[in-house]
DNA sequence: TTGTACGCGTTATCAC
DNA sequence: GTGATAACGCGTACAA
């Protein structure tokens, strides 16, 4: 056992020393005043500010079978969309006394597995997770006991929990048909792949749909792994071979690849809007500033954490509805990268 | 007391069905194979799978005195300077086991002390700040309980805790120095409030010293509280007012302020770098795409939330020498934003 | 209004 | 190699 070198002082030294006992001072620390005498609260309180006492929350967690304790499971703490999220989510926590432990898991499914495990082990109250949605089983087993779990942008609709995101579908469909009225014949849709992710699926659905919509012969789909440098590459040169400049727009179906795909047509020389238009989801705080401005879809990142966070409240509190799908509106937040095709 | 639906799997109920007592299974679950048969740990393994059994690390907490938990209080998490740093910090700590809690403070003392108080009762092993330099003896306190403490980007000498962050003199004068070089004879040096944040300190006191050691009449230094928009403002038109364009740069001490310039230097119509020469701390991902680059001081951000975790468990693994200031080199990135001044 | 006694799930001590 | 037992700090029946 760990030596203690500095005695911590414990629920016993303020009983002591207030004169009264552990239960008194228990009471107190659980805010019922009501059954208190005024002389030992006054008497508590000045203990504990003396001994500069802070309440074991290993201890009450134990005894109370609750951790007080959020796990939020995301793929990339760097990428600005989850961070917002995480900013809210926190915002919420703290009004509660709630803390939240951060997990990265770089979308590896053996990584989220692992932390799985380790939130489970300590118990946490809650889940805000941003899954892979290769651990549906463990998930599952952290829901049965009774784990109250948000699923944050990507559904897993087999688990039945609840969800909070965008609108993809309309989203995606504003964007499209803003691009298409604004006179791009060619328009390519740049994802990651989408296997097993179905924020990706729902974007890239849409646009298939509008695309037949509107009538046009193909949907220019391409997938690319963003590990590395070139698949995205390959695809980007892909589509600018197969298309005619003055004409053609790129829309991306995140924030990440969006930035890499600007990255890419600079380093290939290319100008937005002049060669290629481009578009995508996710406002950052740098949108407005490359070029033109490139035309983005907004997402309302800070309340989907807000939301998150309280639906995962609602549950701890008893909410035993069925679960819930919340999807807020986009907004298309349109700019110089992609004006009117000349001649229209 | 709270209701326990479902009865949780505890190392008694192991232990019974692996034929062995809870000793035994706590061997097992610390490693110490080589005290255990074969045949015990077998079955304690086969047990263990079957009841999905995971350990319950409030009550390990509670006995070890040890909750294995790392507090990290930031200013903002949205500052992708301060995302990097706990990628990197969390990275080291899945690797031991560790997690860490997120707490975010907003810049605000009363914040940072209520999350100092929080993470004292969940009894932190360690913990990463970047305070405000307003609670220092709470700091004390948790130092004199044997928390681990290492302070990010920012010192507090007094305390005499381990610091890891760049050398913002070194690099604060390679920029100036490197102005100068191009032909600016008027650099205004931007920051957010210095009172009490020795970063800022560091590096206004770094831009005065190189501007005396080339002979500038003055140092022309902007502080602005970023809370609101117009004192920023003020302050640039101030700026802009007195000098000439041509022959004028600016310097951000930081990322944010950075950004906020760039887009009141847009907002005003202002072209970079042909109205205004700028350049400042913190590399970001678009800083390569705004006009012709921004010329920027990169941290190696991800190295100092690894390095200051690493002087964490140094210390927690008894490590008492004195306190260490890790200082590392930052790095100059040239790009457009700051040419050589016509007429050189 | 207050206090006694027990248990939460785990590990450490000591004996076998 | 193994196991009984006492703690860790707290909350809560139950009794007073």
């Amino acid at each position: 056992m760990r030596k203690k070198l500095t005695e911590r002082v414990t629920i016993t030294d303020v009983a002591h020393t207030a004169g009264v006992s552990k239960t008194t001072v228990s009471r107190y620390l659980s805010g019922q005043y009501h059954i208190l005498s005024e002389n030992a609260r006054n008497r508590i309180q000045e203990a504990i500010r003396e001994l500069n006492y802070r309440p074991n929350q290993m201890a009450r967690g134990l005894k109370q079978d609750r951790s007080y304790l959020i796990g939020m499971v995301i793929a990339d703490i760097t990428n600005p969309f989850s961070t917002a999220i995480l900013r809210g989510a926190e915002d919420v926590c703290k009004q509660r006394g709630y803390s939240i432990m951060v997990c990265n898991t770089d979308n590896d499914p053996a990584k989220e597995r692992e932390y799985i495990f380790m939130l489970q082990s300590r118990r946490i109250d809650g889940l805000l997770i941003n899954t892979t949605g290769r651990n549906n089983q463990f998930l599952r087993q952290l829901a049965e006991e009774h784990t109250a779990i948000v699923l944050v942008d990507r559904k897993v609709p087999e688990l039945g929990l609840d969800t909070v995101g965008v609108d993809n579908e309309l989203s995606t469909k504003e964007a499209i048909r803003f691009m298409i009225n604004r006179g791009y014949e060619q328009i390519a849709f740049f994802t990651e792949p989408l296997e097993g992710v179905s924020t990706r699926q729902e974007r890239a659905n849409a646009f298939k749909d509008i695309l037949i919509q509107y009538g046009f012969p193909v949907a220019d789909l391409y997938e690319a792994d963003l590990q590395q440098a070139e698949p995205l590459l390959k695809q980007l040169e892909r589509f600018l071979e197969s298309s005619r400049e003055g004409k053609r727009a790129i829309f991306a179906a995140n924030g990440v690849i969006l930035l890499k795909l600007i990255h890419a047509l600079k380093h290939k020389g290319l100008r937005i809007p002049d060669d290629v238009a481009i578009a995508g989801f996710d406002e950052m705080e740098w949108t407005d500033l490359i070029g033109p401005g490139i035309t983005t879809v907004s997402q309302p990142t800070y309340q989907i954490g807000v939301t998150a966070m309280e639906r995962i409240f609602r549950r701890l509190e008893g909410d035993h509805s069925p679960s819930q799908n919340i999807a807020f509106a986009g907004k298309l937040i349109i700019r110089g990268s992609t004006p009117s095709v000349k001649g229209l």
